[in-house]
DNA sequence: TCTTTAATCAAACGTTTGATTAATTTGAGG
DNA sequence: CCTCAAATTAATCAAACGTTTGATTAAAGA
């Protein structure tokens, strides 16, 4: 292995990661090869050299998405106690994904509503950390007693959709749509809100208990009755 | 005013309508204007005589998309007697637009990860319409006693999040990730759960009544104690 | 009937694209 | 110190891009 230019160390990381954010901002088909290798101070040749076309950077790119969140979310999982604990660890590693990796998580929303070609490529991995493990962390609780019988296929969703939606619309949010700050205790506060919210919903005590126990598709119930 | 050819109506709207759809599915610059005039039918300086450039093309899709949507949930909204039924109007209304234009959804949220340049610009029309009603009526049920004091800066974007992100990750459903089934019975399911789970939460009632009041900032509550 | 005008098309414009090539530079091993 | 493969470059390619042009069509107004 010979190795040139020791000045330059890793070329090819700094490719990525140039073009991680060019992605993110203006897409696969919105960014040119030279504008990546000009943003990684590398010749455009290169890029053929490191990846072979663009098609493959950009492959690597969502593999590397994919195992980043992987990573996260497991660690953070893993050796919850309770099913609360559990919940606001995922939250919290999702958010802090979401908000710590901003490049990656635009990149792989971006994929998923172009039809998830690359990503469902590299199914299991990607799609069972979230909405696998979440689910059956939620599968538990409700055997458990801990929650009720509500629609199992589509809470982890709605759990996940409650984080992912702040980093989606974050643009209008920016421009001052609610009082809210992207600061670093950001996280903590969309993280507690959330885990609430999921938990023990929104209405009042005396309003709800009557159809809690209601099933999802009988949308009817409501009034005080303890 | 002189008009010829007679046999096609509506080129405009037949290029709109293409266009909507490609741009829907690979994104302002993955689609050519060439790609759009064949799809329409219509030869490609067609695109320039009617919209100038592929630029106002787009974003007269944006503006008609946002457009659509405004009086979609607008009218949905208006009429609604209490908070639950403005709720469960309000998520039918908007799942409804999702899952029946899914080329305007899917382009509205390829705009925001792109910065939300042209949404911003048709502000305060579109955010106002759902943000701006979802989170007066929720202010106006924690007024009235019906919602507890729930971070009223974030709840309406976690309850529009719960909807999206079906939309956002169909792609995953669609292979079989829960027994979801996007058939027209959809829609009635998904309000039920999302409407029931913003409401009343996933936790049982004996779980959850001890931290009711507890500030989202403490996330230590839980255990039976009433 | 003759002119005007909106609508449409095929062809070509100059530019930029992703990709390839051949040549050059580099540093470690013999 | 020389050698050689790895690393990097500038130059170049055909194809595709958004856009413009000039000619043609057919209906409406005079």
């Amino acid at each position: 292995m010979a190795r040139p230019k020791t000045d330059d160390p890793q070329a090819r990381a700094k490719i990525m990661a140039a073009a991680e954010r060019l992605f993110a901002e203006h897409g696969f088909a919105g960014v040119g090869i030279r504008q990546i290798a000009a943003a990684a101070g590398v010749n455009g040749a290169m890029i053929h050299y490191y990846f072979g076309n663009k098609e493959s950077l950009y492959r690597a790119i969502i593999e590397n998405a994919a195992a980043t969140v992987r990573g996260l979310i497991a660690e953070a999982i893993s050796g919850a106690t309770s099913l609360e604990e559990r919940l606001t660890r995922f939250v919290k590693a999702y958010a802090g994904y979401l908000f710590g990796h901003p490049h990656l998580a635009r990149i792989l929303s971006r994929e998923m509503l172009a039809g998830g070609k690359y990503i469902l490529e590299i199914i299991p991995k990607y799609a069972t950390t979230n909405y696998g493990m979440l689910r059956e962390a939620m599968a538990e609780g409700i055997r458990a007693g801990e929650l009720r019988n509500i629609d199992i296929d589509l809470a982890p969703i709605s759990l996940i959709g409650m984080i992912i939606v702040f980093q989606l619309i974050r643009p209008l949010i920016a421009l001052g749509l609610g009082k809210i700050q992207f600061d670093e205790r950001f996280i903590e506060r969309l993280a507690a809100h959330t885990v609430d919210l999921f938990l023990n919903g929104a209405a009042s005590p005396d309003q709800q208990a009557a159809g809690k126990r209601a099933k999802p598709s009988a949308p009817r119930r409501r009034k005080v009755q303890r």
